[in-house]
DNA sequence: TATTGTCGTGTAAACGTTTACACGGAGCTG
DNA sequence: CAGCTCCGTGTAAACGTTTACACGACAATA
């Protein structure tokens, strides 16, 4: 049968006690006994009853991982740069995406049953009233990945939008010589979106630019909107000399617009993204956009969570101050702009 | 204090056996005092121990994953794939991803121990002695992700490479009319590859053309290792037609190599991958190439896992015999291959 | 020598659940 | 009415660890 605990005791001829001791680098047990107690463990192949401890320690030594669903292009880099910090500090990682049988609010759940996870990492497009309300029964810290200013309760590592979307409107007046700036939208409730729309009007602003509604246009971080939203601006009578899409898959939709209506990027119209994605760069040509360090955003998030567990009661207990960090993004020089006299 | 099922039947004037069964939707209990338990629970807003329940059930309802480096373009249709049912059947899954800090005999190592999880499915390049060993070790179900046909003692779920090479290679051969066709392989030692050389061997051999053994180039299924053995497959005296790159990635190496040499694809040459990673639909000309349903190869591993992990002892004492799933492929008509004469 | 402290080990409780078994009462059968 | 069955519930053990506390031996100190 499986081997435990009490079988060690009983040949190393010591009690149950000094061999959890002798397993666990007790300096309390000597030196002698501890090389004994261990030789036999690997020889008999002892392997611990991980749900034993876990039990009593009341721990799952898991980081549970909570995601919404059209994460296609961060997904792997997110969870890798989670899984290294975890990995090193002994942790394992949950991932919950959410898909047709599943919602954020049942993951939240699931995951804040007494001892599923020691803790959470949660991605979502906003936060609602209702997975606030779930977020307040659970007895686990949780970091919020989000970018919002209005998230003071909460510990939050975010993407810095505004000052991305300011970088690379200014990059694309300043350096590139553009004037005529559109700009296609993410979904109307997403934060991030509208801190990318908050920066690229600030932009236009600040190099005294004038704001042409026309120029904004609704997308859904999606390549359909982003054809769509496209399309509709290469129809304007005055159109943009380039586009600022909101995201990269949304830039991926203006490429096909662009195609679609004869024309050439860059020659006729700048496209510029926002994520830096994994397939940007195999875009011809390569698509200008900024680069959203998303494997260093999931480290930091792992980071932090797993500090909050460390606090443990003491951070529950609301002592500590909630943690609010952004990470900041650069521009990835494609060649999808060029200079505009 | 948090409220634990003790307290429950004292509030209750029950048992603590009545309130776990009332719990666990035993019948065996009178439906009144099923229905007190049950509001009193909501009312305190109990939530189980989870980490006490899988102590005593021996199941942690988890399952895991364990995947090599490099499966970029994989890991997140994949992932999916399980999680789905994962998710249906009442799992979670646990992903341990191979990175510098761990490699994928420690993941099982870790894996296998008792309860971590109940079942394991594992996706490796090749299955060393090392790694088979380290499952022999291993007392849970293990599911093995690959195409392979020499690994008649475990479960495997894979990709039927030797078909889908052989598909694609004739496709080009019977509807597109290359008659050169050079291929660049994989890893020496990937099973896949191996097979997807040996599919295109065939194919070249049932429709009566001529191996060349300089038009067999070695690659490594990375971008880099595509652009590489292509440059040197273009400086050959007697150019191929067309080029079959083992995977996608290697085929985007390609796409650099002959644009590097100022040729156009399919015009001077033409290209077909493997794989059908996100990607490929956005390169211009859109890849011809393999479609692999990756989700569908989640999906069936883990039905597969789950159903071993129910079988339960009847299966690990090897009474079952072992599955072989094969999953089929499809060619993807691209536009980076065109008709030739 | 008496006291104190340290070291290494053992004893036993505790963690929160599930579940085999026992048990009492009610309803049926003969 | 004795005996049997079934239903609903309670009792208590079991799961494999960790760990607070106790304890004895031995060394150092006064």
């Amino acid at each position: 049968m499986t081997v435990t605990i009490k079988e060690l005791a009983g040949r190393a001829k010591v009690s149950i006690a000094t061999v959890s001791r002798a397993l666990n680098n007790d300096p309390k047990v000597k030196p002698e006994t501890r090389d004994l107690i261990l030789s036999l463990a690997s020889q008999l192949e002892y392997k611990p009853n991980i749900l034993a401890r876990n039990f009593v320690k009341k721990k799952s030594n898991i980081i549970g991982i909570v995601l919404p669903e059209a994460v296609d292009g961060f997904f792997t880099e997110f969870i890798r740069g989670i899984g290294e910090v975890a990995c090193a500090s002994g942790y394992n990682t949950m991932i919950a995406d959410t898909h047709k049988e599943r919602t954020i609010i049942e993951s939240i759940n699931n995951f804040s049953a007494r001892g599923v996870v020691d803790g959470i990492i949660l991605m979502a497009p906003s936060l609602t009233d209702r997975l606030k309300n779930a977020l307040s029964r659970c007895e686990i810290p949780v970091v919020i990945i989000s970018g919002s200013n209005d998230l003071e309760e909460y510990d939050t590592v975010g993407i810095d939008n505004f000052q991305g979307a300011y970088s690379i409107t200014d990059y694309l007046i300043k350096s590139m010589g553009y004037k005529k700036i559109a700009h296609i939208t993410g979904p109307a409730l997403n934060a991030d979106a509208l801190d990318r729309k908050a920066g690229y009007l600030k932009a236009l602003q600040d190099n005294g630019l004038f704001v042409c509604e026309d120029w904004i246009i609704d997308g859904d971080f999606t390549v359909k909107g982003g054809q769509n939203a496209c399309l509709r601006l290469l129809s304007l009578p005055e159109k943009p000399e380039a586009i600022f899409a909101s995201n990269d898959m949304t830039a991926i939709g203006c490429y096909k617009a662009v195609e679609s209506f004869g024309l050439k990027i860059p020659d006729d119209v700048g496209i510029a993204g926002y994520d830096d994605v994994f397939v940007s760069q195999f875009l011809t040509p390569r698509l200008t956009t900024v680069h959203v360090p998303i494997q260093e955003l999931g480290r930091t998030s792992a980071i932090l969570l797993t500090q909050r567990i460390k606090e443990g009661k003491k951070f529950q207990e609301g002592i500590l101050k909630r943690k609010h960090i952004k990470i900041s993004t650069g521009v990835v020089v494609g060649k999808s702009c060029k200079f505009h006299d």
